[in-house]
DNA sequence: CTGAAAGCGCTAACAC
DNA sequence: GTGTTAGCGCTTTCAG
């Protein structure tokens, strides 16, 4: 097993320590023909840095921290793309750190994080508090939030979607087609979208002189949306029913094709995905730039972290907070 | 921002540094008290082991990198909880190299595995080679692969299906009922897998005298599958197609669907996913242990990691290539 | 342009 | 039990 130093690379070489390092950093005051020694050494050496006594030198590992829920890792595969995209073109490493139910997780995660001395930290879960996040603050992580815009700081991001105001356009929309009978579908997995999702629909109720009463809780008892949607769409009928994963609109989907009623409501998904377009009917819904909301974010906190390193307070503004968009898709399941 | 270190403690606490080590370390040498105030000053301090010169000290990171492809990425999150569940439980870190295409891409990411100095590598994809893998080995880290069973080494282990086998045994079960016209779809994003499957039907064809020629090759020109098959079957029927991702079957079936010819084709996935029970006709598939999948993979890597540790040649021998099975579910694209 | 030496924060003998 | 000290591998002044 090959444990080479750079001290094993200096002998060999004939130079010092200092030298070697200052080619494998790429310093430019090197003379041409050491360089090409020490390179040639380090090649035929098959000697690698170690990172982590750079790391403990340079008092910095080159490392985010990815603290991610273990719900949104089964989900959002483009989300971790784009993350990890940006962060290979800033030669970032990433630590992952899922956290799984459990209310201390999230503590334990941060922890972790804290520890490895990480240079800043995405986070990408529906639950954390304001206080966690000032941890990390105080540990000098900046951090960006995926997902919600409710987090306060001075090295504190965050990159989001507005599903309520994405529910908002939809309520008002239907509203002003004198389509009221909206109805939008519980998801306890995502149970803060869907209060934003809620909330959305509320205003545009309000603004119309109405009141919203339609969101469907899932009863507990059933494990799947499907087995109870089944039977609700049975008895009842609206105008509109909105779901915010593709599962569950499909559930919502077959349920009215069987209860035969697929032609009287329409059906919109929040949170678009290639199944909607494979479904039969094809179900309408809002596609989402996941991919964009992991690159931006990383982009954000590299950002923070090359002023982190400037040191100058030359105040080279950007913008920490950063809404991101939606398209709606057009299906079979609505009219427009 | 606060930047505590042991030596900190240490003088608050009116102690030595390696007193401090011991507790943080939890070495039961240290006398009630003397722990006790220590531990106080940890916290009231806010101190956090630096595991960076942990690692430095100690030659080990207690971190396992996790290399892993864009593409698994996006399908397979439960084979990652998997992966960190078990991670979580042996208390190890999760450093994650995912790569994209590019040929290169692998190489970049062992480079960067090596020089953080991991304890361990578990390879998630399609495509690396021998000499990759040896190259870890070279440099110490013990590495087990999910998905394949071609690799060999003392320190490499294995977690795959046998996706051959599965192909093996449906062609063989339809042969034997007659129904010999056979057709297996490509899926371009999973060569291996596709090319390990066609050996386990030619396979049985062979055993039957018989000789196969249903593989299908979507042409390149078709970014979606669908559009292809959707044409292919308006033109052809077979006895059984066999698709390897949910959504190629589910496009595979929507195309039978409109080709009127669901009655007389049976279709099955290989790699099941909840989509196929959602979807309507539901779609018959294999499902596969992905969460254990993960999860045996860092079980066996850190048995290896322990051998490690030990230094002891007690021949702690333990399996290192292990097959999961994959359990049929007959849903309504098939007879039986 | 290059080398010597201090230091990054922690662990692990080895003394006492 | 607890303290002293020598590393772990690398970077970075500071001299030369």
């Amino acid at each position: 097993m090959k444990r080479i130093t750079i001290y094993e690379v200096a002998k060999e070489a004939e130079v010092s320590l200092a030298t070697v390092s200052r080619v494998i950093n790429g310093s430019n005051v090197v003379r041409e023909d050491t360089r090409k020694k020490v390179e040639e050494v380090i090649k035929r050496l098959g000697y690698k840095p170690n990172a982590i006594a750079q790391g403990l030198a340079l008092q910095k590992t080159t490392t985010i921290a990815l603290i991610i829920s273990d719900n949104s890792v089964y989900n959002t595969g483009q989300t971790l793309s784009g993350l990890t995209d940006v962060a290979k073109i800033y030669k970032y490493n990433i630590s992952l750190h899922t956290i799984s139910e459990g209310l201390n997780s999230m503590n334990e995660a941060i922890d972790a994080v804290i520890k490895s001395r990480a240079d800043g930290a995405i986070i990408f879960d529906d639950k954390f508090t304001q206080e966690q996040l000032n941890l990390l603050q105080e540990y000098g992580l900046p951090v960006v939030t995926v997902g919600k815009n409710s987090y306060r700081g001075d090295t504190i991001g965050n990159v989001y979607i507005s599903f309520e105001k994405m529910a908002y356009e939809i309520a008002k929309k239907y509203i002003e087609k004198g389509k009221k009978d909206i109805v939008l579908i519980e998801d306890r997995k995502n149970a803060i979208v869907m209060e934003s999702m809620n909330e959305g629909i509320s205003k545009a109720f309000k603004e119309a002189g109405l009141s919203f009463n339609g969101f469907i809780n899932i009863p507990k008892e059933h494990r799947a949306s499907y087995t109870y949607l089944k039977k609700y769409f049975e008895e009842n009928t609206h105008d509109l029913v909105i779901a915010y994963r593709d599962s569950q609109a499909i559930a919502v989907v077959n349920s009215l094709n069987e209860a035969n009623k697929m032609e009287q409501v329409e059906v919109i998904c929040a949170l678009d995905t290639k199944y909607n377009g494979m479904v039969r009917p094809p179900i309408s819904g809002y596609k989402i730039p996941q991919y964009d909301l992991g690159a931006v974010a990383m982009r954000v906190l590299t950002k923070m972290l090359a002023l982190n390193g400037a040191e100058n307070e030359e105040e080279v503004d950007f913008e920490k907070d950063i809404e991101l968009g939606y398209l709606y898709t057009k299906r079979s399941t609505t009219m427009e």
